[in-house]
DNA sequence: ATAGTTAATTGGTCTGACCAGTAAAGACTT
DNA sequence: AAGTCTTTACTGGTCAGACCAATTAACTAT
């Protein structure tokens, strides 16, 4: 009946308070999973298993011989993982091209560019040495440094990723010289 | 100079390529640890440490006595974990609201919807017992549905996860109801 | 055939050991 | 006194084995 937590389980929120009460902040060190075994009265593998969840999540980071940190959550590490079970299965690869468009769709209608933009995406469209996948990834790129949003470009790039693996999924040239149309005024 | 990674890094990656290779689905149970720790040469404490990594994210159920199954990823454990250390930084939080708006408002655009799924969502609405956040999630959930594209509707309920662990997020009774008006004309 | 008992299997946890890097302390040289 | 080298201590990484707890499978007696 009684729903005991595990050992690992009741270290990681232990974890989770210490880091909160005692203010730990990115880059500082944690206790070594020694002292953390003999703290939290629990073995040290249990630490382990706790550890290395949260690791693998992106919020510590380990060192051998150092010590384990506190991370700097920007990286979106887990995001990443989240993709590769979220976007695996995805059978359908339709459904992740469609994603990919919605956000891409999104970052195309900027309010404006800078100069210095544009000039960069009409570099990019007239390198023929680029491959048409090149080109579709670089082209957006800029549209997606523009918005700003990292986490958006984060799960762009790992749809884009995802979605090398199948097939391709460039336009015509066409389409990326009418998408700079709406724009093209700035330069001229 | 060799990036060598973790036991556990590797026995994740196995037990990954194991799922997909072999056709593991949702509900079946996975080797035991000790037949895991045999077949991929590594000791039982390393695949257990990664076994606990991907079991905090959800993808893996343990039930001691019987086994390790794999679970249909509805529920991320980890989300609440990783909400609390990532959506303490507020460029973040603003960042996911944005991104989980730019797939609401696209599933918002669909062409019509079913006569049951207008009664559906002016139920919702009408529904007084429910939370402002339940009434966005179920409100939204319709949409998402008649979209069809599986792979969006998971990666908003991820993002929907994440911010319920943030206040603010649902709109004005006002606003679901102009996003209906839309499709009025086809119920009455 | 059924119920009850036993054995085998599985996850949960702990202990202790050893390796491999890093950092700190100490000893030595200049 | 300053710098260099060596040794020591500490930290994470990994392993082996033991025992407990819960479940399942096998077996046995009714």
């Amino acid at each position: 009946m009684s729903e005991r937590s595990k050992v690992y389980q009741q270290v990681l929120s232990e974890i989770q308070r210490l880091i909160k009460e005692d203010g730990y902040l990115p880059g500082d060190r944690l206790p070594s999973e020694r002292r953390l075994s003999v703290q939290l009265d629990a073995a040290r593998s249990s630490v382990r298993e706790a550890l290395r969840a949260i690791e693998l999540l992106g919020i510590i980071e380990t060192r051998q011989g150092e010590g384990t940190y506190l991370r700097d959550y920007q990286t979106f590490q887990a995001v990443e993982l989240l993709a590769s079970f979220v976007l695996q299965d995805s059978r359908i690869k339709e459904e992740l091209q469609q994603a990919k468009k919605i956000l891409e769709n999104h970052v195309l209608s900027v309010d404006s560019l800078s100069d210095q933009q544009i000039r960069q995406l009409m570099e990019i469209l007239a390198d023929s040495s680029l491959s048409t996948e090149e080109k579709h990834h670089r082209f957006f790129l800029v549209f997606f440094k523009a918005n700003g949003n990292q986490l958006l470009l984060r799960i762009w790039r790992l749809m884009q990723d995802f979605s090398e693996n199948i097939e391709q999924d460039a336009y015509s040239d066409q389409y990326y010289y009418d998408m700079l149309k709406k724009y093209k005024k700035t330069i001229e």
